[in-house]
DNA sequence: ATGAAAGCGCTAACAG
DNA sequence: CTGTTAGCGCTTTCAT
């Protein structure tokens, strides 16, 4: 910068003014420091920037894996949100581990993020420790509860696990697999599966726990055949774990959805497209990617402490559960076909 | 700091030693200043850090998007990576846009990034000059070439393809769509179409291009059967859009791989459990992403441009193609069973 | 409209 | 081992 206002003939400060304020700066005297700084390729110094300004437009995401596709829509959304807002995204993964989280979001604030996207409501005393002392705002996602200590932008889980046990439900299944990814440090598994058992009631279940992938969807799957007689359906806690089931189901030469159900809980793109399509409880990703950037970006702007946001989640029905229509008396003996319709 | 000092009854810079080198302070003092430290909930200004340290620990990955499981899968890694060399990871989406992946990386220029992750070797003349200017380290990734200006970190696109086109052909296949994801602003794409037409040969294959998604893949399937009579096989750019191809040819009442052949690039995690399990080229995402980390850790570190690194790629031989056993005359009239075997 | 000068919060010689 | 001091590169009064 000195060296501009060298090669400009004015003084650094004036250099200064035509980065910031260009309007107050005279047009010639604008146009030769624009030469320079064309010339010199000058390239501004975010830190020397951010030591003034106290400003440093970074905000940070920490969340558990970019590979499943409920994150990478979700973060995916929230950069291009931010892009309008003028911030840049740190992303930083902690696999469902407080600690890690703690660590990572120590970090980032050493880098100086000015505002923090948690996933969920469960994170250690450490990390909220950190956060009152670098006094930096920090939302949780993909939850909702109006009485956490951040707000949080997200729907309620137990209630889309509801809603696909209900429909479970209607349709008169009895006897259903529940298959859902690592409770540990995942409270949305937690509140599922929870309500899960609560609606189901705990004598019509029987829970499977498996890595949150196809293949830990398979291995649930073939699990939960070999151990459980007759069972009427299968409810998945995320779309990819369906995946997995279907295929497995199919492998073994059961027919969904007339040997047994299969729900679900996420909408993936994918999940449309299935065999058969899966019927699933839409958790709107982007949308609460969208929400989350601007309440964030609102915040750390104008210090606006927004209220807790709850999206919408509903049944999407497709064909992986039995139509109203079909809900008609069935006289397999087949272990495995369902025993009651 | 300096409240820190007075509330230690020490100097400045005995703050500053013990934040950064501990060992060289008394024991007693030191205790004394993390005291206060810790009374303080002092955190240390990252911006000041920085300018003093002329280090941001920040490096930029330009992407073309998240919601594609190639780039999320590979992101993922870089950042797992990453924290073990000390560094955080900006993302930043560019939907294969040149202007706009050259507007983006100026941003984070700006907040000061170390050093680069591009993807691909097509980008717009104004990015390069950012990056001479700003004297910032940028590795190319999802692509091999030794002779491009800035050092690959990838695989042989050209080659995947062609490995995909061989087998089919091997299998007998004269007749085959390639169905593909928008050519513009995509080179992995472009050189991927480019190698199948040149081993294909054109009299023999027909393009399809639509969006890279399953819905995209169902749509060019079902192009592809209403436009091409006596099709043999199918041949995908990318995973995802197979999984449609898959589907529509299964709704469509055909049989892969009796009927045709679908074989794909990527190989994706769900790409074993598709049905049939996708016969695909398996390009090393995650792979890549730890060595491209550990290559721009290494530069941004110790100076040390890497040199290109070409990563392996190879056919995964799963049901979705014939297998070899299988190839004998059929005698199918249906306008779209395959005419040759 | 422009320049001079005082910091921003911290690190790194250098002295003691 | 610890304190003093001079910046790092820029923004921002306050004068002119």
């Amino acid at each position: 910068l000195r060296d501009v206002s060298r090669e400009a003939g004015v003084s650094v400060a004036t250099v200064s003014r035509v980065l910031n304020t260009p309007e107050v700066v005279q047009k010639d005297t604008r146009a030769r420091v624009e030469a320079a700084i064309e010339n010199l390729g000058f390239v501004r110094s975010a830190a020397a920037f951010a030591i003034n300004s106290g400003r440093t437009r970074l905000l940070g995401a920490l969340i558990p894996t970019l590979e499943s596709d409920i994150f990478s829509l979700t973060i995916n959304s929230i950069e291009q949100t931010l892009v309008d807002h003028g911030f840049s995204l740190i992303v930083a993964t902690t696999d469902d581990d407080p600690e890690k989280e703690a660590r990572k979001a120590r970090e980032l604030v050493d880098v100086g993020v000015e505002g923090f996207f948690l996933t969920g409501v469960e994170h250690s005393d450490m990390l909220y420790d950190l956060l009152r002392r670098a006094q930096v705002p920090a939302l949780a996602i993909s939850n909702f509860d109006s009485n956490f200590r951040l707000p949080t932008v997200g729907y309620d889980n137990r209630w889309a696990a509801k809603t696909a046990c209900a429909h479970l439900i209607d349709l008169g299944h009895e006897r259903i697999a529940v298959v859902h990814g690592p409770l540990m440090g995942n409270d949305r598994t937690k509140a599922r599966v929870e309500a899960a058992r609560e609606t189901l009631g705990a004598q019509n279940c029987w829970f499977f726990e498996a890595p949150v992938s196809v293949a830990g969807g398979v291995a649930a799957a073939h699990r939960a055949l070999a151990e459980t007689a007759s069972l009427d359906a299968f409810l998945c806690m995320s779309d990819v774990m369906a995946f997995g089931v279907l295929h497995e189901l199919h492998r073994c030469g059961l027919s969904v959805p007339k040997d047994l159900s299969v729900a679900s809980i996420h909408n993936l793109p994918a999940s449309e497209f299935t065999h058969p399509p899966l019927t699933t409880v839409h958790l709107p990703a982007r949308q609460m990617g969208k929400r989350a950037a601007e309440c964030l970006a609102r915040w750390v702007e104008h210090d606006e402490r927004p209220t807790a946001i709850c999206l919408d989640t509903h049944l999407v029905r497709r064909s992986s559960t039995l139509s109203a229509g079909n809900i008609s008396g069935s006289t397999q003996v087949d272990p495995h076909k369902r025993h009651s319709r």
